[in-house]
DNA sequence: AATGAATGAGGATTCATTCAT
DNA sequence: TATGAATGAATCCTCATTCAT
């Protein structure tokens, strides 16, 4: 998907305008305003409010695939691979801490099929990613193999999920990164064999 | 706080739809129909949208705070203390669908800072509760002691929330009391010493 | 016209609430609140909303009317009687003055037919005895001859009414009394021959 | 200020309502059936229902001020000047019967701080450049010194005011510019030396 | 004499979207 | 590529009033 400067300027401010106000404010006439052109302007560049919240998932979803596949092809072992993933997230939603209001908020994308859909891929997406490289952890003897790979993605994801959520609910009052380095010693731990 | 039938028929109304059609869909004129009265009759027992949201939060907030109180009473070990911690809240929130819908949904409550507060308050509890739990378990040699208290928790909780919002997104596809069975048994063995 | 005691109260909450707060504050709910009972209670006094204006300008117009025939009555000349007039409204409006909202604000009553002409027969009333005491003063020499009768009232009249309404709207920030007192030294200066 | 001619339009049919029908039904139903455009069209041309009178209310301080200079500026004597205030004035609301509701009924303003504010501030204006014209009068020696200044103009916008009043309330039943000749004479055998 | 519950009509305002220019 | 003007549907909420109790 490639889009036109005036479109990545329409999904900017929308990834902004959520962060910063939530998505019951992310209303075309808001977006207009803070992009600097007329509300009837924006439907030159997206058909519909939906395509915008498509394209903006769009976004993520690549960014997201694109960080992991790079993760992945690293000649690195297992551990430093999901080390590389925790540090990866935090440092993104600590320097765009908008973007962790729109990704952790599937509430949002309800009452669209067509973005809630696109929502779950995306969570699919890194689930599978993750999983995968629990398990070359386990096949590799680095992780504990008592527990079941998906078990322990799902503890990870939800660990990282919910410190960031608590990072963003604080009003950002502690520093992401920081408090991400800790929480990861800490799965590492609990990981290891 | 007491309420009259009808405020609780109205508090019932609101997680149904909350937890049916999403929060952009609790407006007065759907509650009003839900409950079959007019929309002014709704003011008759709420002054304001919000009063119901908060009465709604209130209710929650009330029986957390006292499932986590019986709980922590009992006579048993920590990590039974925490087992019917999941069990309950799995138990429940596979019984209320609803319910789930609302208490994960943070974003639903952010631009009303009597709201928000609330929520907040009703996190903080749950936090906390889960917190001495674990200290209880790293006091009495049950639980492991290299990895901080806190951090323990948040991976519980971390976990336990996104169990639950994968169940609510994948539209209630598994089991999830059965499912949760599975994540503490995952969990035990992670804490245990 | 005969009111109950609960009546007396309705129609003294109905002041105040004008005065305080103007007339698009005058609702049922905030009379009811005000006295303290039911909103539906305030209909087996009265049977409208009407009904409690014009028990309200019956009120007005009565002690008005009672007000001028009392100094039309005395064993005085035409002057000190107009000054008695000027001199009982000032202490009235500075005494109460709640009152003067109402009484100046005929665009209050435009809508019910009912009320508006009960609002010009009350207005009728000040002019014609006002207009006979200046008759009474040129006919007995004491006021100037020079200028209609019905010139001379307007003017007075006019003069006091704008002196209160400056009061009112300056929020009471000078005494009625004493400066209603320097105003009837100027009308006097140019009524007498 | 520059109106768009939407803006006069929806301004023009303000005074028309609140002329004929009262300030309560200046509402934005009545206004855009009156201008022949849907509601939510109002909007797109002034902020809010308070924008609207406020920028009636400024037209009616632009022409007044405008007006009182340009007799300010006029080589006449004082009292030609007043006279010229006085013929002015009853014209025009003689020609726009509906002005005068809006512009002598200050209890319309009273419930928004802005617009009341706006209110004053027209009334002191008035208040002034004829308190001014009554001093020049009297520095000229044209005008009675006896009587203070202020009580002078005190007592012919009082009369000016409360003519117009009785024209409107009687339901412009008598001709205002003839009427106000007959006044204007009496002031001024009140006024001359 | 009073009230709890209710309502039809209407209040101001915002929404996503369309259309002619 | 943009906009000014417009709108139907919806938002939350308030009003005077009624009715059964």
């Amino acid at each position: 998907m490639e889009f036109s400067s005036r479109q990545k300027q329409i999904i900017d401010a929308s990834i902004e305008l959520i962060a910063r106000r939530g998505i019951q404010e992310l209303t075309i006439r808001n977006l207009s305003e803070m992009v600097g052109i007329s509300e009837p302007a924006i439907y030159r560049h997206f058909a519909s409010k939906t395509e915008i919240l498509l394209a903006l998932l769009g976004f993520f979803g690549e960014q997201s695939e694109k960080t992991f596949k790079e993760i992945a092809s690293r000649k690195a072992s297992a551990l430093n691979k999901l080390q590389a993933v925790f540090e990866h997230h935090f440092r993104y939603f600590g320097e765009n801490s908008s973007f962790s209001a729109v990704l952790f908020s599937e509430e949002i994308f309800r009452n669209d099929s067509a973005l809630s859909s696109k929502m779950f891929q995306i969570m699919q997406g890194a689930r599978s990613h993750v999983l995968g490289f629990v398990r070359e952890g386990q096949m590799s003897g680095q992780v504990r193999e008592d527990i079941p790979a998906d078990q322990l993605s799902l503890i990870l994801i939800g660990a990282l999920r919910l410190l960031v959520t608590q990072w963003r609910l604080s009003g950002f009052s502690f520093e992401l990164v920081e408090e991400g380095g800790r929480l990861w010693e800490a799965l590492l731990a609990l990981l290891r064999v």
